[in-house]
RNA sequence: GGAGAGAUGCCCGAGUCGGCCAAAGGGGGUAGACUGUAAAUCUAUCGGCACAGCCUUCGGAGGUUCAAAUCCUCCUCUCUCCA
């Protein structure tokens, strides 16, 4: 089956209503990802240590991509990141040095290798700086600068939204320097396809017309749709902030958990994006509903974790998840603090014990939390904010406590 | 450089003849009810603490006053318009 296809059924390609492919620059690109082996890339920021959730459609992308015998490269924007891309921001980004973005990028290397292979040159990482940074500035208007119509750039929407709020030279430059990337992996890796977020749909072609404009020759590009939950917050956003993919940001439990609770009408469509499961079972794990839409929901948030953490975490989050809310026990992955014997054999207020998990932010919290009866030890309420909790609520060594219906905290005596 | 506008709690955003303002409203968060670890709905709550009281908040620093987010001075930053 042709990449193509694969990728317009799992959604990764938005459509009109009558199921013609949106977002794409040209839908040959469909016959050549079907009769040739050819090298697409992504962009991606060097921003941040982790990628979150919200990156993880363009990885999978790119996965689907390899699975189907494409090469993949990954960009990262080492050098871009030190101008930062104006598109769909309302604001300037703050910008990094280069020791930040090179950390940053060896962190981000280990989490692709989850989702791609990179043996054998299988698939590429590259670093913008590498052709960025010694660029010369007059040499760069000259080759480069020439091909592009500031009139043109100014209809492009990505630059156009920020003249209202304005927008600065160096930003405005961005899409001269992304445009340049994509020429230089044409020429270098023989990369016909940039792919990328709907906000990117601007700067891929310029960059496809630069190639045209140089090398006459023809260049594609895909991007695929903002992703928004049902309740339209972005993708990958929890209260306690991104759902980073690094388990030491947000832990498999919470991983699993995040993808356990999606909403009822997100759980198709993530099954398809976030999931290498067979459209078959996708199709069938679709149609259930009501109550059993939860098994469902336990297959995403299984799939999606072993991707990201690895079979063995999956299951552990699954069986600690299923203990959790079903015998309100507490397996080893639910998060865990440690205290001395002798405080617990003199008694410790609720309220103190709860602050000291981390179950609040403040003291305060953790009041309103037990005055409105959401505080538990083991599976009692928490009745009073001075309730003592000692010894006679130590199970083996331990004490759960919960806030609300699904934050648990493990209390072990030590 | 010249002329204006503005900076409020997690976010947006009211609030200025000074007191009743820890500050309307919305979003969002948290908890409870309902349920399916969903959504919707309803209820409570969302600065801190030794919590029926006290302490620290309305860009920053001073000042006027019994009393200031609200008045005065200076400073910082942002935006709009003109050059």
């Amino acid at each position: 089956m042709n990449v193509f296809d694969i990728l317009l059924e799992r959604g990764f390609i938005a459509t009109e209503s009558d199921g013609t492919p949106k977002q794409v620059t040209d839908i040959k690109i469909k016959e050549i990802l079907g009769t040739q082996k050819i090298t697409a890339y992504i962009g991606f920021d060097p921003t941040a240590s982790s990628f979150h959730a919200g990156n993880l459609i363009q990885i999978m992308l790119l996965a689907h991509l390899q699975r189907a015998g494409h090469r993949p490269i990954v960009l990262v924007g080492g050098g871009t990141g030190m101008v930062g891309d104006p598109s769909g921001k309302t604001e300037m980004r703050k910008m990094l040095t280069q020791e930040q973005v090179k950390a940053n990028m060896e962190k981000q290397k280990l989490q692709f290798t989850r989702y791609i292979d990179f043996s054998n040159g299988k698939a590429l990482m590259v670093n913008n700086a590498d052709w960025l940074l010694s660029l010369n500035y007059i040499e760069f208007l000259r080759n480069i600068g020439r091909h592009f119509s500031v009139n043109r750039m100014l209809t492009a929407d990505c630059i156009k939204n920020r003249l209202e709020t304005g927008l600065s030279f160096l930003e405005f430059n961005y899409m001269l320097l992304q445009s340049y990337d994509f020429l230089k992996l044409f020429q270098e890796h023989n990369c016909i396809l940039q792919m990328g977020g709907d906000d990117q749909w601007g700067n891929i072609c310029s960059g496809i017309e630069l190639i045209r404009r140089v090398e006459n020759k023809d260049a594609y590009g895909i991007t695929c749709p903002l992703l928004t939950t049902a309740t339209g917050a972005k993708m990958g956003k929890t209260e306690k902030g991104a759902l980073w993919l690094d388990a030491n940001l947000v832990s498999p439990y919470e991983y699993y958990q995040y993808w356990r609770n999606v909403d009822d009408r997100d759980v198709g469509r993530f099954l398809a994006l976030f999931t290498f499961l067979d459209m078959d079972e996708v199709r069938k794990l679709r149609e259930y509903k009501d109550n059993r839409i939860n098994e469902a929901k336990e297959i995403l948030a299984f799939e999606a974790t072993k991707i990201t953490h690895g079979e063995k975490a999956a299951l552990d989050a699954q069986q600690d998840s299923r203990k959790a809310f079903g015998a309100g026990e507490a397996g080893d992955s639910v998060p865990t603090i440690q205290i001395v014997r002798p405080k617990i054999q003199s008694g410790i207020d609720a309220s103190e014990l709860f602050y000291l998990a981390g179950l609040g932010k403040s003291k305060s919290e953790v009041r309103r939390l037990i005055q409105s009866g959401g505080a538990y030890v083991n599976r009692e309420t928490v009745t009073a904010i001075d309730m003592k909790i000692d010894e006679k609520f130590v199970e083996n060594d331990c004490i759960l406590l919960r806030a609300g219906k699904k934050n648990y905290v493990r209390v072990i005596i030590v």
